[in-house]
DNA sequence: ATGGAATTGCTAAAAATTTAGCATGGAATG
DNA sequence: CATTCCATGCTAAATTTTTAGCAATTCCAT
């Protein structure tokens, strides 16, 4: 729900910029946006994410550095659910079948045996509770 | 990119529920819709959605029944891997990882078997490369 | 058939988003 | 220093999104 929630286009494409780099300047996610608007409208977007409370901003000598306000983690949990549920029906299996499937996302063993890993891990948590 | 891309709130809204639940009347993605607007407003939607190339419309007895143009598929994949790339920095296995953290509690044994076979299977198609 | 309910076709207007640009102040450079 | 470059604070305007509502049409039950 958070990089969801009710964020206009713009506003969005900043967001995602945001989680993507972190602390960044006003010109930094300028160069990260896809179709880029004007530098015053990055600043502008920024001004109001900030007013209503979705990004922060320090100083850095003299220029700003925008951060998200909630923290990446937390961010990323709610758009995977959310996502899950609009595309794959709540299925955590389908996802996984998807993330190993899509070709891009040509895996590697050793990064199989890590999946592996953490499967046997949860299992074992869930043994635990029995 | 699909339900991403350039996408107003509400525009993004109304392909969320067309992915929910495929064909659609305006009546039921109205329901589906969190904060709702009004009847007219998901019509006009619609109507420029279509317009624009993200959904369809066939006659079903009076009414239209309305469905994303690209299939949920693509669209999941899609979406997916925009997801991966913003918030776990392209990394699958982190992707995993809060996907079981997430929703551990709710994971029965046998779905994380059927996940280790997944895994399973993916190596297996990986030696066959070799 | 006939009245009511639901749905579409349109058009116009309200609201929100997005953009542009001037004025100002600090930092860096020569 | 003086000048140039960047970045910010503001304000106003352009554009897009979002909403509202009337008229016409179809469907359904009475």
């Amino acid at each position: 729900m958070t990089v969801n929630g009710k964020f206009s286009r713009r506003e969005r494409e900043i967001m995602e910029v945001l989680y993507r780099r972190s602390a960044s300047t006003v010109s930094e996610v300028l160069e990260q946006m896809p179709d880029p608007p004007s530098y015053s409208s990055v600043r502008a977007l920024l001004a109001i994410l900030e007013q209503k409370g979705h990004v922060s901003h320090r100083k850095d000598g003299s220029r700003y550095l925008y951060t998200p306000a909630t923290p990446r983690k937390e961010a990323a949990q709610s758009a995977l659910s959310q996502l899950v549920n609009t595309f794959f029906g709540g299925s955590t299996e389908s996802v996984v079948a998807t993330l190993l499937s899509t070709e891009e996302r040509n895996l590697s063993v050793e990064q199989l045996n890590r999946l592996g890993e953490i499967i046997e891990a949860a299992k074992a948590g869930k043994d635990l509770e029995s």
